[in-house]
DNA sequence: TGCGTTGTGTGCGTTAGCGCACAGAATGTT
DNA sequence: AACATTCTGTGCGCTAACGCACACAACGCA
């Protein structure tokens, strides 16, 4: 057991102030996210949200045809399943684990119970979801105007953000769902960044070697939700009317 | 004038109960909105939120080089400016005015006080703001697997939800930047449109002829998301504890 | 060691959409 | 009536991405 699991993993739970994380610590439980798992499907009720901590998860939104494409991705920065108090109880998208790693459950009523407080709980997850509503928003703009190669980029920085090492486990048909493009495509794509220096893979494993590089090369968009993510996120101000303590996410 | 004005042609506003109503229609300050007029700017601080009744805003994505995408449309189902109630305050997305006429505007630290109640307003607010997350994720889907043409129709038929009669007066060039692609793209698209009969248009006025065959034209994307509008919001229980009285939004 | 399975590379022809450059039509203006 | 302006139609060549059909490479297991 070599790396020791702890909530605070996930930035979330950790921006919680003293009070709220003691009242939802002890509900916590600790589950293995095993690569390829559906956390929910698209119109199922939800019984419990994730925290990721050590995982990253994908929402999808299938199509009649089969095919698919990501609106944004999760991991320990967020959580999965903010219909429940966002009030809809379900979407029409599936949350499929997209690298295997850990993360805490929590059953939906309790989460539910502590937003209806309507304190810090509520306002830090609600900023998430804004959080989350930029990544979709940027997702649908540069699934119009941006290349596969630029695309690919913008989905490996942003797995890269959620992990702390820097290779990933995953096959270019996984990343070509994800994308809703082409596996050739992403054979493409990335035989361009591998031979240009930025990644380096084989069978499913690529490991990123100069990250600036990528940086460089990707699009706009990744910048954006990046800056947006932490202007709502790094430094919470906890709630509207109440204190305003400095915390941080990490 | 003809149209007498009144805040229950916003479907939000017509859903709340009697009591918060009364507390907030004091305030409520009709405004014209004309064609092009930006409510907020990418990044800008919100005065107002607004509840269109007979105009519909656009809501753009504007990148470095100009290029632009529509992510969503609100128009007298809802309301700008949800990102004073999520936390975020600001955006980076733009809220441009698509089609001329009417809303009412209320001062932004109206709206934040009547959400901090924790009451039935910050209950339908979410939920509408889930019905636009639906929205956007879709948009991002349909962005990436879906011909110009789909994309028209599905444009078109949620102008047409928004609106009272089935003339739009919108230019080829309008459209083409909110579904970011070429104006020459809509030329072909719409006039394949008109040659089967669906639409008739002549300088920037579009008028549907028929609209069950657009219905049959265009992807599932546009039914996906008026699917989910309705199961949000036309029913709505107000409240997670609160009492369950059926109200309807119209 | 051999064999199936699972990933990856490559080479087509095809197509949707782009960028550009106009020509023509409808409208408003004086 | 003449003119500018705005909107729409059309005709290119060009490119990114698609769909399909394989060949090949790596790894897992008997």
């Amino acid at each position: 057991m070599p790396t020791p699991h702890s909530p605070e993993q996930n930035h979330l739970l950790a921006a919680l102030p003293a009070k709220e994380f003691e009242r939802l610590s002890k509900h916590l439980e600790l589950v293995p996210m095993p690569l390829g798992e559906a956390l929910y499907e698209s119109g199922g009720r939800l019984q419990h949200v994730y925290f990721p901590t050590t995982s990253i998860v994908s929402l999808l939104y299938v199509m009649e045809d089969g095919a698919s494409a990501e609106i944004a991705v999760v991991g320990n920065e967020g959580i999965l399943g903010i219909s429940l108090f966002m009030g809809g109880e379900t979407t029409p998208s599936r949350a499929v684990v997209q690298s295997a790693g850990y993360g805490y459950r929590l059953k939906a009523q309790l989460l539910k119970n502590e937003f209806n407080r309507a304190g810090p709980v509520l306002h830090l997850l609600l900023r998430y979801t804004q959080a989350l509503i930029t990544q979709m928003a940027q997702t649908a703009v540069c699934n119009r105007h941006h290349s596969v190669e630029q695309q690919l980029c913008r989905w490996l920085l942003l797995s890269l953000d959620r992990l702390p090492t820097n290779d990933l486990s995953m096959t270019q048909e996984l990343i070509a769902n994800m994308l809703g493009v082409r596996r050739e495509g992403v054979t493409e794509a990335a035989g361009k960044l591998q031979s240009v220096g930025l990644i380096s893979y084989s069978r499913g494993r690529i490991v990123v070697l100069d990250r600036p590089g990528l940086e460089q090369t990707v699009c706009e968009c990744y910048a954006v939700v990046k800056k947006e993510f932490d202007r709502l996120l790094i430094d919470i101000p906890h709630g509207d009317p109440h204190q305003a303590s400095g915390h941080h996410a990490h």
